[in-house]
DNA sequence: CATGAATGAGCGTTCATTCAT
DNA sequence: TATGAATGAACGCTCATTCAT
């Protein structure tokens, strides 16, 4: 295992290690999107990398930290795409459907993240049986949508509701977009998206 | 199977076993609901009961039958609960709010099996892989909700906006309701109920 | 177990009874035909029978006694056919010629149950693992068949050689026609066995 | 699986895996031939070779494999052996013969292997409860030998008979004549060939 | 670094048998 | 007599993990 190696924990990886890393973190992504999460074994994992089971072993130190990892890469592919285009915007009615509009911008290159990324919150569960990324680390999420919608009442353009229902329900409207639109891919997700901004907006109108 | 001791084909269930089928299904609800659809083998489904894992191969057929046997009574539970509510209701704003309302109602009562329903939906699959529940099984709920929401559009209640959107949304809306609801248990269900059906009736209001 | 009530092993069973395991012997045959001696459980033979599966613990000691039973009446049914078809007959070569001929008859309408009968006899083994029926088994029909070819050799019908393989060849050539008949329904089993009959005689003549 | 560690899919076998499926083999027949087809569960197999039962789960895809390698195995011995004993020879009488004999010489080098051969033909069945190796797959030998006794009645050696039925009756004394051989250790297994291959060449003669 | 080999626990399922009613 | 109910062992198989090379 490589951590043994490693006592201090934050050696830098060498070139070669990263390649292998982000190699079997992308098969993991294609698998889990594929079969999903409870079929994705790590032997068909391999076998879709193209190497062997071993080589995954040695890289991560187990099934969990290979978890992890997909789901730290393809999380922060998402927040990034996503603040950057929230940046700068000060109304938060552009906030809101700007946030909508560029989760589905995203979405539609990274359908076979995004599925997986789903897949591993819904299912991966700790050793005893509690889920690894259950509604609770939403929480960062919620917290960030709540403060549009906040900002909104300061300044104005909301009535006051719940921030919190309204967060949690921004939250949940956009990840079952996504579902609905892989279920039914001739969908249009352009569309959708824009009539869920309208939907928010005036959810939040005086 | 059961018909093996079974000369005539389609006799009715005995009361003993009826019950046991649903003191197993009760089982099982009780298990997934607390280590997860994929933790649940029928091993500790028939421990958790306090009977042996052949009782459990004798009165179902396998797995998937005692899986679909715990969606049909949990979801017909709910469906039962709600329609009453509904019953009679004209207005499409009444009904939507009901709509809200009583699902809220139903699943302060029914954790465990809300829980233990989501589970199966999402995780399981036929023996080809594809899951045996994915959203398109959710086209019935669409389907009345979008009834509902066409009907206010109809009376003139509501603005035009896609229902099918609309229907989507809502149901997210409520299924994570109920995910926050279990994730935090000091959440005020009652409240964020009707800040949600707040949020749906002002996102169509005209 | 109905030997419980027979310290003294003998006592006649009532007509019902009879029925009973005549019943279950029939349904038996037909199930072993079917799909084999390993995949004949006693759910199986029960549910062909239409009557549950602890009729057949109640009136058999187990799925030993039931198999043992199936043989007797079976080979009973043949040895009495072919008995009586050889009774009077003097002639060495009338014998051997009879004798095939004869269980080539009974095969004809016997197919069913000298299909489970081999299965029984090939599959059919002790809890020690070793074969119920062996080849030993055979001994008795060796002795008799000997006993036609020993005649032959001793009217001068038939040219010396080792009867005992004469006879193993002899029960090996009836049991493969009746085998090569059950695989290809087609063929004529009639003038097989007047081959046959041909092929031994010749095999024995001076 | 063996694939899940291999990256590349039609890589020869190593020394050390052909060696292992070697011994799995092996003791697969060892423990067929000692307990029968339906009592050989891998387990047995494995423990039989000291080894773990995941051990061969992971040399070949399943139990199907393993009896299948076993059949091809052993079957190409005798094949190979018979097949060389009889190059060259031309006269119909001397290949019927020498048919016999060979198979008789390799038996009694080979008693374990062909008893696990018989076990497997006569029990091994598909998915679907169909015989894998019924006697419909004699059916190239039956060909192989119809073409010896054709030959003779060609070249005028033998008369005219059905060479179906001498070619059936051919393929069961052989086979018979193994069985009880191995039920009597002691019988003279040449001395029965030697009876055999007489009573065949007498059975054809003019 | 990477591999192939091996392990052992756990899975869903089948089945002969036992037993109270 | 006959039944439905229940048991528990064994089955073939999957899989994350470990490890010598």
């Amino acid at each position: 295992m490589r951590s043994e190696n490693e006592p201090s924990g934050q050696k830098a990886r060498s070139f070669i290690e990263e390649a292998r890393r982000s190699q079997i973190v992308a098969s993991a992504v294609e698998v889990i999107a594929e079969v999903g999460f409870h079929q994705a074994s790590l032997a068909r994992i391999a076998q879709h990398a193209g190497i062997s089971k071993g080589v995954i072993s040695y890289h991560f130190a187990g099934k969990d930290e290979l978890m992890t990892e997909v789901v730290e890469r393809t999380y922060g592919a998402i927040a990034e795409h996503v603040l950057a285009k929230m940046a700068g915007l000060e109304s938060a009615t552009q906030l809101l459907r700007t946030h909508v509009m560029s989760v589905a911008e995203h979405m539609r290159g990274h359908r076979t993240q995004i599925k997986a990324l789903g897949e591993i919150f819904y299912n991966f569960r700790a050793p005893d049986g509690r889920p690894r990324y259950g509604i609770e680390s939403s929480e960062e999420i919620y917290l960030s949508l709540e403060r549009i919608y906040r900002l909104g009442q300061e300044t104005g353009e909301f009535r006051q509701f719940d921030p919190r229902v309204m967060a949690v329900t921004h939250s949940a409207a956009v990840d079952t977009m996504f579902a609905y639109w892989m279920a039914h891919p001739d969908h249009d997700l352009d569309a959708h998206a824009r009539e869920l901004a309208d939907l928010l907006e005036r959810a939040c109108a005086k």
